[in-house]
DNA sequence: CTGACTTTGTGAATGTGAACTCAATCACAA
DNA sequence: TTGTGATTGAGTTCACATTCACAAAGTCAG
């Protein structure tokens, strides 16, 4: 057992394997192979054993991994053990999707606030949500979430991200194809939606 | 100049180059160094450079790169010199998002049709574009459609995957958790929003 | 208890990309 | 035409990630 520093790209697969984990458990499964586990997540089963040797023994050889013992632990590495409330900003078509997205409660967050700056669309109810105005953006401290998500269009995207980072939060997933700054401890991960689909045909043969 | 293989995360950075490169032609600057699109994109300058050298000679020495030249290479090595069209299936709040995008018009695509099975949803409007009954999917081949974009619940993501492999598609931009399986001439970029967001408390220091 | 079998954990080899450096090259002014 | 300043292009090194192979460690039947 080392006890390593865990790569990037590992801690980019541990959601994976926790929701798999996650689906195998509601199947009434206690206990899990990395083989088994590599065919429900495609993923190689070295890699996984390579993943899980990076921090600590949870295996039994001949056996497998307690699918509970190593939930709880990926879930403590990924501090998604403590609660964290996540505001989305921009509530338009890709925002109000956000905030019906039943992915996340999986991960076990809580989606807790709506802002948009759009008269219109301020003080709307989308999935039990009531949208907030943007000016109210600083308040997010006290109502401790720390995490955002930018769903605005590009040219406000700097503006809101300054507000935010004004306001405490320490994390943002960025849905704007725009390069945000912030400071460096605010982590910052961006999912560019245009450009994915931008490399598709890169990787179709021509003709 | 030399013509080696292009490394595939240099393949993903293409298409942020030439948004880059798109706005600043916007803005009617005809050259640009490695160092000023740096700034601009948010990618170390040397990166950038040796992205570029990757397909050849396109800067000058003392000056910098054309940004007509340089934009119209990447185009055709991303292959969007030719007309893609592309397909939404499910049009749910994550499928209406996308329909809505207006990023993808930046690269040229054609979001041409989008599909659901749910006949509430079948025959709306959403973006100028009529939604269809997903029984229709196999029409996508006489309609010269060869990128499909999938946003249906994770359930029907292989079902739908199915269809969409018969029906010719050649590129899959998936939004469902699920991992699906494609022949491998298929080729697949999976967009997983709940796994990113699931790793950001990771790099929030806690406390 | 023993032997056959399963599965983990990890060292080593290989592959890949990022970071850095600097010589080669070009524009331009004098 | 020559010197100066700017900028590219690419070789090299280093860091990180994947892949492989196998010993170690466990289960289980008889």
């Amino acid at each position: 057992m080392k006890y390593r520093k865990i790569p990037n790209e590992t801690v980019r697969r541990l959601p994976v394997y926790l929701r798999g984990l996650a689906q195998l458990s509601q199947q009434g499964v206690f206990s899990v192979s990395s083989s088994k586990l590599a065919d429900f997540v495609n993923i190689n089963a070295w890699q996984i054993r390579k993943d899980f040797s990076y921090f600590g023994d949870f295996g039994t050889r001949g056996v497998g991994y307690s699918i509970e013992r190593l939930s709880k632990q990926i879930k403590k590495i990924l501090r998604l053990d403590t609660l964290h409330k996540a505001a989305v900003i921009g509530a338009g078509n890709l925002g109000s999707a956000v905030l019906a997205y039943p992915g996340f409660r999986t991960y076990g967050f809580d989606i807790a606030a709506a802002f948009d700056s759009d008269p219109e669309k301020i003080g709307k109810n989308i999935n039990n949500i009531v949208v907030e105005d943007v000016s109210r953006l600083n308040a997010l401290r006290k109502r401790q979430v720390d995490i955002a998500i930018i769903a605005v269009p590009e040219k406000a995207a700097q503006q809101v991200t300054d507000s935010l980072v004004r306001a405490g939060i320490k994390g943002i997933l960025n849905f704007s194809p725009k390069r945000i700054s912030v400071p460096k401890k605010v982590k910052v991960i961006t999912i560019d939606i245009a450009s994915d689909l931008a490399r598709l045909p890169y990787y179709i043969p021509s003709g």
